[in-house]
DNA sequence: CGCCAGGTTGTTG
DNA sequence: CAACAACATGGC
């Protein structure tokens, strides 16, 4: 039972699930489409904000702030730039660590401002690992959310590690407990064939597995890998 | 009510 | 380098 198995057990069982999504109308939008498609820049932005505000915080939390930041119109890296800090942390409180994100997100508007040109695309002018390293350095971006905005945001061939990822495939016993994240990502990316679409499909889906099956506490029965799986 | 969520940073041994 | 604390709201 090969990672590319249990991909399409997932995929077969759950469907597509169309990531990153759009918040639209007060809600979060998967749409097929966006797989055709590059992101515009304020998609890509937009994606970025919502891979910080959701570090170790459930989506509909960030959903939430990120509907505060666009109806007071300030959802663009240059409004994030002129925005009071406090003005800030009071838009996106309901995704939580709301002082520390915002002091994110303005080191990241700062970034694309002074590192970027003011152009959150010219970070496609890099190689992967260059734009990875780039956005490293960021403080409040470490590698899942540098990870995200590269693989979502700019369809880069980069797999995302996550919580859910390390829990499904520990407790499936295909990697170790004490594997880290870039040992983990560069297992998968030598266990799939290199292409942004199916690494993009594949940490969804993990995630949908995560979030419905494979919680802390899981529910085994009726799960689409129990009978691959020693948990 | 208690647990936990699509992590990251800073501190300490 | 590993272990641990701090950061915080809201859904179930």
């Amino acid at each position: 039972m090969t990672v590319i198995d249990i991909f399409n057990r997932l995929l077969s069982h759950y469907g597509f699930q169309n990531w990153w999504p759009i918040v639209e109308n007060g809600v979060s939008v998967y749409s097929p489409e966006f797989r055709m498609r590059s992101r515009t820049c304020d998609e890509i932005f937009e994606i970025a904000v919502g891979a910080i505000l959701t570090q170790n915080t459930a989506w509909k939390n960030v959903e939430k702030a990120i509907i505060n930041l666009k109806q007071a119109g300030v959802l663009s890296y240059k409004s994030i730039l002129n925005l009071p800090v406090e003005n800030l942390a009071s838009l996106i409180k309901p995704s939580g660590y709301f002082n520390q994100k915002a002091k994110k997100l303005k080191g990241f508007a700062e970034f694309i401002d002074k590192r970027l040109d003011c152009n959150i695309e010219n970070l496609r002018k890099f190689d992967t690992l260059t734009a990875r390293n780039l956005l490293l350095e960021i403080w409040g971006v470490g590698y899942e959310t540098a990870d995200s905005i590269l693989l979502y945001g700019l369809n880069f061939p980069i797999f995302v590690v996550d919580a859910y990822t390390h829990r499904i495939f520990s407790r499936m016993g295909i990697i170790r407990q004490d594997f880290k994240y870039e040992t983990i990502r560069l297992f998968f990316e030598n266990n799939l064939p290199k292409d942004h679409l199916i690494y993009n499909e594949y940490h969804a889906l993990i995630v949908k597995h995560g979030v419905n099956k494979c919680r802390k506490k899981a529910i085994c029965d009726n799960c689409v890998i129990r009978d691959i799986c020693p948990y």
